[in-house]
DNA sequence: GTAACCAGTTTCCTTAAAGTAAGTGCTTTA
DNA sequence: TAAAGCACTTACTTTAAGGAAACTGGTTAC
């Protein structure tokens, strides 16, 4: 699901000179923006967070996560689901039951969104003035 | 320019027992969706590496990142600079030049942009199986 | 004097993301 | 037996982002 590198063709540079800063641009940008294509978005981060937090059941997630939808978040699971993220386990119950698990391999996210969260923290405080 | 948050009252959490757990939760997802806001969107980090490659000039910095417009790089540029991750200088030549720079404080997104390319690297690897 | 460069802005248009609302098929609870 | 819960899906509408192209008002080079 959109894994679309093609158009990353980030020339970065002075054409004669130094024609390292071109694959070294591309080689900063391309991972970058795969990892956005992931993580970035409305609600991505606030599910892998509410899930984290053990809201497994699908009822439970979104009303964990005031306005979401039933629309948007069906989907944004099954992008999770797609990228390894999230594990979708359906219970042969009377009805199915279904949960949704982080993946171990979630938790390698775990230092991005530290950065990220460091990061906003302090940049809030730089733009309000406080 | 969208300092939205009050839409991000993430609820998070079994209302009875844990009360934390909300407090929590939104101390993580608040600072994490305005980092996102700064840096998320398919332009703000290649012009951010353009700039930090030495490309200091508008046109310079437009024929630098591929298929940008000078329309969306003139709107990307002010939403940097209010987030002060740039800074444009005019100088009053004839006519009048003007340049973008890094600040000082863009250094800060170091963290976060490495965060985000070591994770994009292995996730590459790690979706396309290799 | 006209072509080209600079630093953008303006207008129009297409696409994609997200919101609204309702419905499906099944089951348990009152 | 009607209401409500579960896990979703479908159809329709609104909003936002992004692209294309032209244009502005100045300057310098040919």
């Amino acid at each position: 699901m959109q894994m679309k590198t093609e158009e990353l063709t980030i020339d970065c540079g002075r054409p004669e000179a130094e024609s390292s800063a071109h694959t070294d641009c591309h080689k900063v940008i391309m991972p970058v923006r795969d990892a956005l294509d992931v993580i970035s978005g409305k609600w991505k981060l606030p599910i892998i967070i509410a899930v984290s937090r053990g809201h497994k059941r699908f009822r439970d997630i979104e009303r964990s996560i005031p306005k979401i939808t039933s629309k948007v978040l069906s989907k944004e699971l099954k992008d999770l689901e797609t990228h390894k993220l999230v594990k979708r386990t359906v219970y042969d119950t009377q009805p199915v039951s279904v949960e949704y698990t982080l993946t171990p391999y979630a938790a390698t996210l775990d230092s991005v969104i530290i950065a990220l969260q460091k990061w906003g923290i302090q940049h809030r405080k730089k733009i309000l003035g406080k």
